[in-house]
DNA sequence: AATTAAACTGTCACTATCGACAGTTACATG
DNA sequence: CATGTAACTGTCGATAGTGACAGTTTAATT
């Protein structure tokens, strides 16, 4: 059993920002449990696929090689099951329900890794997906009982680092916008125009002329560098320039 | 301190679906921890507002009546906070940082409520958003020592119970996303116009008609259920029907 | 007092969109 | 072979959006 002070110490850490670096956190986790491997990967679900925001894992450039050459990802039941659903998936379960995952598994034995392990689906901003892979070289038995007493540890500290990976990244994006700022009645127009109100609709509903709706749209679209009001919501939504609740 | 073990067959009956309703896993909830209240919410976010698809909690008939009529949900920073991010919410943090919220607190005082707590954003399907959120009777600083203690608890325990009720729900919200379902074309065309095209321009890209743009245009918007180009990106961008580009 | 930013308004001409009309073709499923 | 679903197309008329022209007013900042 592992010392359960050094469980909370960590997630302490975790919490209040000591770990923003995928790096420091995978060592953190290993010094703290007995993990043989961490995977965090950040994506966007496509109609074709999968598009790959962030990555980082400690399986080494070997284990990349093979997993991408050999179409592992294709076949890989814990990426399906962790980034569409809710529920912890623990890797034997998923090896059991999906036979014709075996190439990845056997893979995975034939360059000693071990197929025991959990993948933890993670909350995300919208059109966003996340999971939190973590196995460790244990017999399934050791594997259950471990699982059982660190699961919830696991489930926190990695809910944690994910909220500091998007936070960062929020920081180094905030530059960018910092001329993206647009005035409240750009806001208020742009938002009534994505609940599908026209300009004469949202005059109305503002108390002002058409002409002036028309001026702050065009202004929204001049300063979010886009040639259509359309492109101008798309573009709002994606920044949470407009409000979405 | 609250007897681990009983901790451990908690996240045990919850994980293998044994508390499928609020009411079974509330109570197991407040029997295993000091909490005093609990509340469960999934929504939707739409333009004007937010779609409340579940909610369950225990502090009663009364509070809500308050909450309710009052309209505190709309200076609400827990809300805001927890559906909108992936960070544990403090309640105590968001007071301190949105002063405008102190109708909420205040009303809470006054009909005996704690406002020491934490809300937990969790894992959801694409479009989808759910919080599950604990308050216990303590002062600050009895409640600090006992968050830390068990947030690892809460955190796990409401994914898994979430994963639950998502389950347990799958079978009925699968008629709603069978409507909410695009083409490939539909898709397609949306994408492009999010991307500020227009149909002339859709058609020559995608090699077709201009009219068959407009075609899967209605479409979308049907199977959207809104009135213009506009309003669809917004909601197809939220739920993630499209891709980021 | 000068400057800046935001909020506001009008008109003209052109293009884009949208709803309603009425179809064809291809492919899979029962 | 019927049924359904997706992909496709044409035309008309009404409404909405877009850019370029040329301004006023108010409030805060320098």
């Amino acid at each position: 059993m592992t010392n359960q002070q050094a469980v909370l110490d960590l997630l302490d850490i975790v919490e209040y920002g000591g770990c923003a670096e995928p790096e420091r956190f995978f060592a953190l986790m290993r010094r703290t449990f007995n993990i043989a491997h961490l995977l965090y990967l950040e994506a966007e679900p496509l109609s074709d696929g999968l598009k790959v925001c962030r990555l980082h894992h400690t399986f080494g450039a070997y284990a990349a090689e093979i997993y991408l050459s050999r179409g592992l990802y294709r076949i890989d039941p814990i990426l399906k099951l962790a980034l569409g659903g809710v529920r912890p998936v623990e890797w034997a379960t998923a090896r059991r329900r999906f036979p014709e995952c075996e190439p990845l598994f056997e893979a995975a034995e034939e360059i000693g890794l071990s197929t025991e392990g959990v993948a933890l689906p993670l909350p995300s901003p919208a059109g966003r997906l996340a999971l939190l892979a973590i196995s460790a070289n244990m017999s399934p038995a050791e594997w259950a009982t471990y699982r059982r007493c660190h699961l919830r540890d696991f489930q926190l500290a990695a809910n944690l680092f994910h909220a500091s990976m998007l936070e960062h990244s929020a920081m180094a994006g905030a530059l960018d916008e910092r001329d993206l700022r647009l005035t409240g009645r750009e806001t208020e127009v742009l938002t009534w125009s994505a609940a599908g109100k026209s300009y004469w609709e949202i005059a109305t509903i503002l108390g002002i002329s058409e002409r002036t709706v028309r001026f702050f749209m065009t202004n929204a679209r001049r300063k979010l560098n886009v040639v259509s009001n359309t492109q101008a919501v798309a573009q709002a939504v994606r920044h949470a320039l407009i409000p979405t609740i």
